[in-house]
DNA sequence: CTTATTTAGTTCGATATCATACTATATAGT
DNA sequence: ACTATATAGTATGATATCGAACTAAATAAG
């Protein structure tokens, strides 16, 4: 195997073990019951804006869609989205935030901040925004060789 | 939240995107019933060396030994590792890697190099490259804080 | 030495992930 | 219109993950 692929196996486990370090981080700041994926539908929610198909959101994801139908039922167990007909497919839904589940994403956002507080000693944030746009190239080019 | 977190969180969630992407490049590349978590296990024998405790193993992947008492065993149940009672502490044991387990490592680096030849057409390897030892030191200061 | 504590690993139960097959609805082909 | 195909979501069963309790062995405390 040439060097450039060394290369970019080396990448991917970084990325690898960056991802569960951070992903751990999270899940201590999470409340418990509520998984890290289950946030991050969430947080896409907020951040994406609410009213997709579980479709959408699967994909948006890369998870199967099953996977999602899951996540959502958990969400919605807990009262934190609620899922609705679509007016115009009826074989489709779709997911919105209740105030109880952008209350609980503010919440999270709060402790989190928190916990940067005492990263933000250790680790060197200007860095990481200095490799984010790099980062976003090569997800953008992962996800093109995708499809 | 400040510009500085905002950014960190952005940069945590291109690095799970493209995890989850690397990740379903590998699993589509092993043969069934072999899960990426699994085949990690072997590349860590390989890499690291082997002989070492389950223990020790499971610190290095940052995963409860518990899960890594269940990874141990379906490898092993494939005849791709050796479990042996330890000489000099009755608790522990020592993994090997079997001539089964190294052949399929370089069964799995042989496919994969096939699929990189195909995705250096998409992805910009050098990009990786430099940003590959920004990621290290973000990883090693994320390790820190851990302790 | 004897007992208490620590350590390595497993077991058990709960939950997440996901492939596959299924149901219901929508759309295309004729 | 009628039938075939495609699409959205769910049900089911298998496996992975992991917290908590447990067992056995090693080490520390007295």
């Amino acid at each position: 195997m040439d060097q450039a692929r060394l290369n970019a196996i080396s990448f991917f486990f970084e990325v690898g073990i960056i991802n569960q370090l951070a992903t751990k981080i999270l899940a201590d700041t999470l409340d418990k019951g509520l998984h890290p994926s289950q946030f991050g539908v969430l947080r896409h929610l907020i951040v994406r804006g609410d009213g997709h198909t579980p479709l959408k959101i699967a994909e948006a994801f890369q998870v199967p869609k099953a996977s999602m139908t899951n996540s959502l039922k958990v969400l919605e167990a807990k009262g934190l989205i609620d899922i609705r007909a679509h007016e115009a497919d009826g074989r489709s839904k779709r997911v919105f935030l209740t105030d109880a589940g952008r209350a609980m994403v503010a919440h999270v956002f709060k402790r989190l901040g928190d916990k940067f507080d005492h990263l933000a000693a250790f680790v060197d944030f200007d860095l990481m925004e200095r490799l984010r746009p790099g980062l976003e190239q090569i997800r953008m080019q992962l996800d093109e060789q995708r499809n």
